[in-house]
DNA sequence: TACGCCATTGCCAGCGCTGGCACAAGTCGA
DNA sequence: TCGACTTGTGCCAGCGCTGGCAATGGCGTA
C-alpha cells in the first residue's frame, strides 16, 4: 500500500492513498472517464501532479489488452523527411498517450514482408504507419491483416489493398509542374518516374503525362526511376542522350533530381539556361543544391499526423471521417527557367 | 487455460499445455534460462514456433519491472544519418528483446531538457540514446539521472557529464583533414566550426587548429557554425570575404558544407580549382552535390550498435567493458585540389 | 414518506508473465 | 548405502492497472 514497492515509482495505490479515494477513481481520471465529481478530478490530478506519477505503460498495456505503441515503418529512401514524418506521428501519438516505434526495412525487396510481419509480431504494436516505397510492396496489407495499418503518401488509387490512406493530391501536382514547364515554353520534356509499386507515383506520373499530352507539340520521353540518387543518375544519362535532348526533366523525387542535377553538371549543361529540372517533395535538399530546386512541396508533417489521427482512431474502435486529401504545392526555385530558344 | 483468452493471442499458457510442462519452464526457454533441459528446451521451441506464439510486451515488462523499450532522442540536424543510426539501435534492440522509441526534440533550445524529461517518464523507457546536438545540453544527463543514458558520437572530453559516451577519433579526424589540406598546399585555410555545446565538435576542432598550427606558413580563420545549412551560407559568407581569402575551408559537418559550395557558387568561385571544401560525416549529401564532396566518414551505424549495446549492458546491470572508439575515415571526392598558384 | 433514478465511487477479478522458493530426480564420494 | 549436491521443474504470489459490476448517497416524484 505503501510508496512504491518494487521500481521506487509512485503507483496508482500512491495517488489513491494520498487523495483518499479508491484506485478505481484515480484510474477513470487517467482514463478521462467522465464519470468522476469535477473536484475529485482536482484533487487527484493535484496529487499526480505532486508525487510525480506516471502510470504504468506495462500494466495499462496489461490491462488493456494493447500495447499503446504505433510502429512507424520505413526504408531509407525516406532518409530526408523521415525527422518531419516521425515528429507528425510521434505529437499526436502522444497525445493519445501511444508511443512511436519505428522500424526500417531492409533495402532489399525480398523479405520484406517476412521482416514486417516479424517486426509486428515480436514489438506488438497496435497500429502500423508504412511509408513508400514499403507500402508498395504487393501483398503487404493481407499479411498485416491482424492490426489496423495506415499508408502516408498512397494516392487515392486503391491498387495497394489498404483499407486507409493518406492522400495527397498527386495527379494535381503532377498537372502543374507539367503545365509550369510548358509555360516556361518546354515542348520537349523528360521525366523520371518513381517506383512501379507506388501508387503515389503513378498518380503523380498520370497527372504530368496527361498535362503534356494536351499540349500538342510538345514531346515527351521517361525513364524508370526507384527514388535512389543512384538511379536518378542512370535516369539522366539516358533522358540527354536522346535527340532531341529534352530542355526540361521532371524527376518524381527530389533525390533523384538530383542526380540529374549530377548529370547535367558533368556534361556541362548549363541549369537552368539549357536544361530545367523540378524535382518532388520540397526536401531540405532543394537549398542545398546548386542551383537550388524547384521542387513540389509535400506536407510531411501534416500528412504523418492525420495517418496518425486515422490509425488511432482505428485502433480504439471510433469512427473517423475518411482522411482528406493533402494539397501540394510547387515552389518555384533557380533551377527552373524559359526553354532556351 | 485453453487458448487465447481475451486477445486471441495464444498465450503462455496455450504454450505449456500443448508442451505438457508448467508455463514456468515456457518462462525459462523465452528467458534463455540455461536452466532447462535440452530436449525439453527443443520440444517448447517447437511448439512456440507451431503456434506462433509471441510473449505480451505488457506482461513482461510487467512483471520484469522494466519496459523492455529503448528511446531515441534526436532533433533534425541528424536527419541525414538518422536512418542510419536507428537501423544500428533497432538491429542490437532487437536481438535483446528491446524494442526503439523514438523522439523529435523541439528545434529550439529552450525548454529541450523539460520535453526530454517528460519523455522519458511518459514513455517509462528502459534507457535512452541521445544523439548530438541534443546530447550537448547543459544539465541534461543530471536532468535524466533515473535511467541509463548513452550519448553517441561524442569525444572523449568528459565535458558533457555522460557517465556512457560512444566516442570516434574526433581529434584525430581534424589533424588528417589538416594534414590533407596542408599537403595540397593550402596554406590560407578556413574552419566552420560546429555547435560550442557539442564535445565531438570540439576535439574535432582542435585537432584541425593543432596540425594547422603546426605548419609555420599556414594561417586560420574560423566561423561559427551550429550544423545547419543556414549558418554554413552565413560562415561561408563570412571566410570568403576575408583578405587573404582562404583557399580551403573545412566545414564541422556535410550539411554545413553544402552551405561553403552554395556561397562559393553564388561568388562564381570554382571549387576545387580555387577553393577546396572539405565536410564531415560522410552523409549521403556527399555524392549529392556538385562536386561531390571531400568528407570524413563516420561509421554512425557501428557507433549506434556500440551504443546499444552498452546500454542494454548496463540497463541488465552486467559489467561491459566501455564502448571502444571508432576510426574515422577521410574520404576524398572532388570539392578538393592543389592550391592555386 | 417511499421509491426509483442518476451521478459517483468502490470492490473483485483478472490481464500474461517472471522471481523466489520448494521439491523431485539423478550423481557422486565416503 | 547414505547424505550432500546438482539439475530440472512446478507452485505461489504478485507486478500495476482496468473492466464490469455493485454499492452509495442525494434527489425528484408519486
Amino acid at each position: 500500500m505503501s510508496a512504491s514497492k518494487a521500481t521506487g515509482e509512485p503507483t496508482i495505490d500512491d495517488v489513491a492513498a494520498a487523495a483518499g479515494v479508491s484506485i478505481r477513481t484515480v484510474s477513470r481520471v487517467l482514463n478521462k472517464s467522465p464519470k468522476v465529481n469535477e473536484n475529485t478530478r482536482r484533487s487527484i490530478e493535484a496529487v499526480i501532479a505532486q508525487l510525480n506519477f506516471r502510470p504504468s505503460r506495462g500494466a495499462r498495456a496489461l490491462a488493456m489488452r494493447r500495447s499503446l505503441l504505433i510502429g512507424l515503418v520505413h526504408n531509407d529512401q525516406n532518409a530526408l523527411v523521415l525527422d518531419t514524418i516521425q515528429r507528425g506521428i510521434a505529437g499526436v501519438a502522444s497525445r493519445s498517450g501511444y508511443e512511436l516505434v519505428v522500424h526500417s526495412c531492409p533495402a532489399e525487396d525480398s523479405g520484406v514482408i517476412e521482416d514486417l510481419v516479424a517486426f509486428a509480431e515480436r514489438s506488438r504494436v497496435d497500429g502500423l504507419v508504412v511509408l513508400p516505397p514499403v507500402s508498395g510492396v504487393p501483398g503487404l496489407a493481407q499479411a498485416l491483416n491482424r492490426i489496423p495499418v495506415m499508408a502516408v503518401a498512397l494516392s487515392s488509387i486503391p491498387l495497394s489493398g489498404f483499407a486507409d490512406v493518406v492522400v495527397s493530391e498527386e495527379r494535381q501536382a503532377g498537372s502543374d509542374v507539367a503545365r509550369y514547364l510548358l509555360e516556361l515554353g518546354h515542348r520537349s520534356i523528360g521525366m523520371v518516374n518513381g517506383p512501379v509499386g507506388v501508387a503515389s507515383a503513378q498518380e503523380r506520373r498520370a497527372g504530368f503525362v496527361g498535362a503534356v499530352a494536351s499540349e500538342p507539340n510538345a514531346s515527351l520521353i521517361e525513364a524508370a526511376g526507384d527514388y535512389s540518387f543512384e538511379y536518378g543518375v542512370l535516369a539522366a544519362e539516358q533522358l540527354l542522350a536522346a535527340t532531341p535532348r529534352p530542355t526540361a526533366i521532371f524527376a518524381a523525387n527530389d533525390i533523384m533530381a538530383a542526380g540529374v542535377l549530377k548529370v547535367a553538371a558533368r556534361l556541362r549543361i548549363a541549369v537552368p539556361e539549357e536544361l530545367s529540372i523540378v524535382g518532388f517533395d520540397g526536401s531540405a535538399l532543394t537549398r542545398m543544391l546548386t542551383p537550388a530546386l524547384t521542387s513540389v512541396l509535400r506536407p510531411f508533417g501534416a500528412m504523418a499526423a492525420t495517418a496518425a489521427e486515422t490509425l488511432i482512431a482505428r485502433i480504439e474502435g471510433k469512427d473517423l471521417p475518411p482522411a482528406g486529401s493533402h494539397p501540394l504545392e510547387l515552389v518555384p526555385a533557380e533551377s527552373t527557367g524559359p526553354a532556351p530558344v
